[in-house]
DNA sequence: CTCTATAATGAAAACGATTTCAAATTTGTT
DNA sequence: AACAAATTTGAAATCGTTTTCATTATAGAG
């Protein structure tokens, strides 16, 4: 391997020299000259690992996941990565698969590896994470929910589920049912469910509620089948997640009912195929990309700001309401 | 910062004695017991860069991917990071957009940070790239192509597609459009296509040939458009990729085709949606997350392989027609 | 032409681990 | 009890940078 030494030798100046053409520093004309043909002759690339250890500083942010190979979560880390990317830091990548040991085994990992930043997404708070947030060593950003004291980007999920609830009683549906995921989940759990119960009882209609036993199709399907088995005259269906509301679809269909004549239905997230279905999904579109995006900006801002004592930035994205068919 | 000379210091031992006591070496029982108390009161944790520096290898491997919000590409991730991290090795990610000079920049940055490996996804050949790749000082493997020279893991796409192609023959169409993806890709795009009008030729029929822009559902929707206004008595579509397929299926649908009647449609993927629309489509799956799998598993050999001389591994992965309701 | 500010320079000391090596200690063998 | 072998130990060198600091060369001001 060749190193800054080799390349001050070449170049016949100190190696104090070439660290300060590499790194900015009064270097007359002749020696810059020498030690530029040095480098190019050579190749030579700096060894990142001495300069993290003298510096101190590695320009990668960490980025914890529950999983990779999910429709939002990859957009979000798109966005991350496209901004990142722009101001020269790369993405080390661990996925938790919704565990909290893995999730604080990433954060300690990183840390160790002494990266600029982490972003974290989808998490659940309990306190022990609470604390390891607080007590991170490098700023951190949350995004997909808001937990109060931590910098973070959210969607509004609440609103988002509140506009598709209110349609759909203005649409004249009087059985509604709310298909939902685990609340351990602060902003698709909790926070849609909530904005569903409210904006029914604003209505003064009851809610039944169905807890779909995670984020698949075939999960929306087997809710449908209770619905049509315990709750036959149910006209509207509220599904925290667009894959749950295809799953529904498909099993009303199925079922022989005619849709949206018979029933309602509305998804949440904009998923591609939303438009291919019939009858075309009503669903809120989120900026999860985005969302990333601006999880980055704020991260950078953290790394990059001067002063001691930042703001707490909380940033809540808005939704748009998509009205297609199935209304 | 603790450092392992304060540990040293605490548990009133020399710096080489807590080294041994974290890497494995011989130390008394009671040292061993003083050092741990130490570490466990400060929670110490040694600092990667340091090791990295010294001892030259760092528990991450790079992976290199045109982009991350893609179904296939974050399927193959998933994969990747599945194995990785039960080695103990977490992912740095590069996203090239498809830009050659990006794919070059991550394969450089990655080499400074001295990874122990490097994979790289969907990537194309240009006679610069294949001395990048040669002169690669770490592991390195690709996925989803097979240059030849090359450790990789990839798709039988050429057997996938010939498979479909011979299917809808079988079904008895005569009048039968390719549309593929840009052929710098030499699985998606070029194999493929091949595969069509190889077993198409082989059956002694023509092949028309339309080039989609991209692989979102909107080129499949304008590709089918285009074949109803010049070749308006096609009875069966293949398409490169799902999304292609379902653009096309939507396209044919408004305009008021009856499928699989009147034109048969095949896609390649095994996308989710695949089983929601009307008809629900005929397509190919391959093993996304099990290539990731694999190349993380040939990486980790060549990494921790004890010999110097390597073979080159190749594995071509299967794949599984899904006859539905399209063809 | 002198004197002071400024720019250019390299030696040497970090950064925090691992590893070599020789010395000191323990263990086992006769 | 005496010696060889094996184990335990810490001092010091090392990995490849950056940064401090004292020194020397250069330029600008009077």
């Amino acid at each position: 391997m060749i190193t800054l030494k080799d390349i001050a030798q070449m170049a016949d100046v100190s190696p104090s020299a070439v660290s300060r053409y590499l790194n900015g520093g009064s270097l007359s004309e002749e020696k810059s000259r020498r030690i530029r043909d040095a480098i190019a002759q050579t190749g030579y690339r700096p060894n990142q690992a001495a300069q993290t250890l003298r510096t101190g500083a590695l320009k990668q942010v960490g980025v914890i996941v529950p999983k990779i190979n999910s429709n939002s979560v990859s957009n979000v880390v798109a966005g991350i990565n496209s901004v990142m990317a722009a101001n020269g830091y790369s993405l080390l990548l661990g996925t938790t698969a919704g565990q909290d040991k893995k999730e604080l085994h990433f954060l300690n990992l990183m840390q160790d590896n002494q990266v600029s930043g982490i972003i974290v997404m989808g998490t659940t708070m309990t306190p022990m994470k609470k604390d390891a947030f607080k007590s991170c060593r490098v700023p951190l950003v949350i995004t997909g929910q808001n937990f109060g004291e931590i910098c973070c980007v959210h969607h509004d999920d609440y609103g988002a589920m509140q506009a598709l609830t209110e349609a759909m009683i203005a649409r004249g549906r009087r059985k509604i049912v709310y298909v939902g995921v685990d609340e351990k989940d602060a902003a698709t759990g909790l926070a849609r469910r909530k904005a569903a119960f409210d904006a029914l009882r604003q209505a003064d209609l009851d809610a039944v509620y169905l807890l779909a036993q995670d984020y698949e199709v075939e999960s929306g399907y087997q809710c449908a089948q209770q619905i049509l088995a315990l709750y036959p005259d149910t006209d509207g269906i509220l599904c925290a997640t667009d894959k749950l509301a295809h799953g529904v679809m498909k099993a009303l269909k199925e079922a022989g009912k005619h849709l949206p004549e018979d029933v309602s239905i509305c998804g949440v997230g904009d998923d591609w195929p939303d438009q291919l279905t019939t009858p075309t999904l009503t669903t809120a579109r989120l900026y999860h990309e985005q969302c990333g995006e601006d999880a980055a900006s704020i991260l950078l801002q953290m790394i990059e700001g001067k002063t001691e004592d930042q703001p707490l930035r909380q940033i809540k994205l808005g939704y748009t309401i998509l009205r297609r068919e199935s209304l």
